[in-house]
RNA sequence: GCUCCCUUCGUCUAGAGGCCUAGGACGGAGCCCUCUCAAGGCUUAAACGCGGGUUCGAAUCCCGCAGGGAGCGCCA
């Protein structure tokens, strides 16, 4: 049996990289294997769902390099694949458990349910539901429906028993039938629930495997039990722990890490956070810059971690690095530009290969490139701190003999500097560091070789006139 | 409150009774290379939550405790 994974966002919001990363998994095992990745869009919530959030995430899964081989943008044997459009297929469902007498309408109402969880609550026990509705006879069914009251459809869960399951990362689990109350399946409107659409469409699209947040782990003898009164074939499930922020806490919207969209916007490069990722709750025995196919290849659920995994900003600049250092020419031109067009007015077309090759040992975010470009084509800002320092101290009359020897014409960095330490008498850093501080107002930064080829002549004359006089 | 999950260097983790004087990676420190920064190379500091067992021997097994998290929704 080939491989079938599923990602199932509910379209309500931006991808957070929590949900980018079980979406990431699924891709990876479902690679790996040579299977397929199916999207499904859990919109059942119409209040919440909204189609515009579908399209942002669909492009910001693409952008990370998540692949889908089903979903509902490009169709397969399965579908439909939103969860709006399923309602036939669930209503069917539904009617087989009604049959097997499995499920029962239940007309308490918001309130009801709220006074009665709190009452629970307060005598320590679970707020499970009551079961107020279970032993409602046929006449009073029927009596409440001719009022005009609709129904949630609940289902019944036995009293006795326990559902056991193998988690492929958590192992054996254990819940008892007692501890689980009878959970709406569909709500009054008539819209399927969670556990019951969510269940019903892994078995339906022939999933395998389902990775997900351990925030289901308790929910699965739920949708286990639903499946088995269906007669539907249960997938496999692997929990994946959950990804916390700086102190520990679970990663919200306002903490570190954030949405796929605030990364990215940020300069994020994919490659840098598939890699992160990646390595993120799962380990590689290859610690190298790696592509999807790389990844996938190496990817195995007996991989997974156990504890909570930190989103840490200094392991993503890590990767981040690694990216850029890996990323073509073109590509990374490209990126610099994104968003900030000053950077095309700036660098001359033909001068953009060699203005990426100088810069990008040196930069991990887009304005890293604004900043350089400046240097190289722009006004140079003050001298920081240092950097005048080193013009101050450099000896009397050297800028004057810098000056001399680039009227002599110095088409190259190397000559001319050799020439300038002819001229002075320094030589190493005394003789590169002013050379450095002059030209680029700073005392760190590419090779000044590079630097060179890329300025204008007229442009480092100037800078040296200013550093004379500075030097003065 | 009840049920369940988790707990090894700052971080991600290796580790499935002796191979552990606990390994790797990121980050830190130092050295080398080098005009600088980065990269690279080398070196180094840094961890088994606590308490009991079991055992000749425990990071690994068992039991408590503590801490963190999840679930118990007409949210997914």
């Amino acid at each position: 049996m080939t491989t079938r994974t599923r990602f199932a966002p509910s379209p309500t919001g931006e991808i957070h990289v929590g949900n980018a990363r079980t979406a990431l998994f699924c891709a990876l095992l479902a690679a790996r294997d040579g299977g397929t990745l199916i999207l499904r869009i859990e919109d059942t919530d119409a209040a919440r769902s909204l189609r515009s959030h579908e399209d942002e995430m669909r492009a910001d899964l693409a952008w990370l390099g998540v692949r889908w081989q089903e979903g509902p943008d490009v169709g397969g044997p399965k579908g439909p694949y939103r969860q709006s459009e399923r309602g036939e297929l669930y209503a069917a469902k539904l009617e087989q458990l009604a049959t097997r007498g499995r499920v029962y309408p239940c007309f308490c109402t918001a309130l009801e349910l709220e006074v009665s969880r709190k009452a629970q609550l307060s005598a320590g026990k679970p707020p499970r539901y009551a079961g107020t509705c279970a032993k409602l006879s046929v006449p009073e069914i029927e009596a409440r429906i001719a009022k005009g009251l609709k129904p949630a459809i609940r289902f019944r869960v036995p009293e006795e028993g326990e559902t056991v399951f193998m988690d492929l990362v958590r192992s054996r689990q254990v819940f008892a039938h007692k501890d689980i109350g009878d959970f709406i399946i569909q709500r009054a409107d008539g819209s399927p629930a969670f556990f019951f659409s969510n269940a019903v469409d892994d078995a339906l699209m022939g999933v395998t495997h389902v990775l997900r947040g351990e925030d289901h782990l308790a929910n699965t003898p739920r949708q286990l039990l639903l499946l088995d009164a269906l007669g539907l074939k249960a997938p496999q499930y692997a929990h994946l722990s959950l990804i916390v922020g700086q102190g520990g806490a679970p990663l919200s919207k306002r903490e570190g890490g954030g949405s796929l969209r605030e990364l990215r916007a940020e300069g994020v490069l994919p490659e840098a956070l598939l890699n992160y990722l990646a390595r993120l709750g799962h380990t590689y025995s290859d610690n190298a810059f790696a592509d999807f196919d790389t990844l996938a290849r190496g990817f195995d659920v007996s991989h997974l971690g156990h504890s909570p995994a930190h989103f840490d900003h200094t392991q993503l600049d890590h990767w981040q690095g690694e990216a850029v250092r890996h990323a073509a020419d073109e590509r990374l031109w490209d990126w610099l530009v994104g968003g900030r067009q000053e950077l095309e007015r700036m660098v001359p077309e033909r001068d953009r290969k060699n203005f990426v090759e100088a810069v990008r040992g040196n930069i991990t975010r887009p304005s890293h490139g604004s900043e350089w470009a400046t240097v190289v084509y722009g006004d140079l800002p003050p001298a920081g701190d240092e950097a005048d320092a080193a013009l101050h101290q450099a000896a009397a009359g050297f800028f004057d003999a810098v000056l001399g020897v680039l009227r002599q014409s110095a088409p190259e960095f190397k000559p001319f500097a050799k020439a300038v330490g002819a001229a002075t008498g320094q030589s190493g850093k005394a003789l590169y560091q002013p050379l450095r501080a002059a030209l680029t107002g700073r005392l760190d930064g590419p090779e000044m070789e590079r630097l060179w080829r890329l300025m204008d002549p007229k442009l480092i004359e100037a800078r040296f006139d200013r550093a004379r006089a500075a030097n003065l």
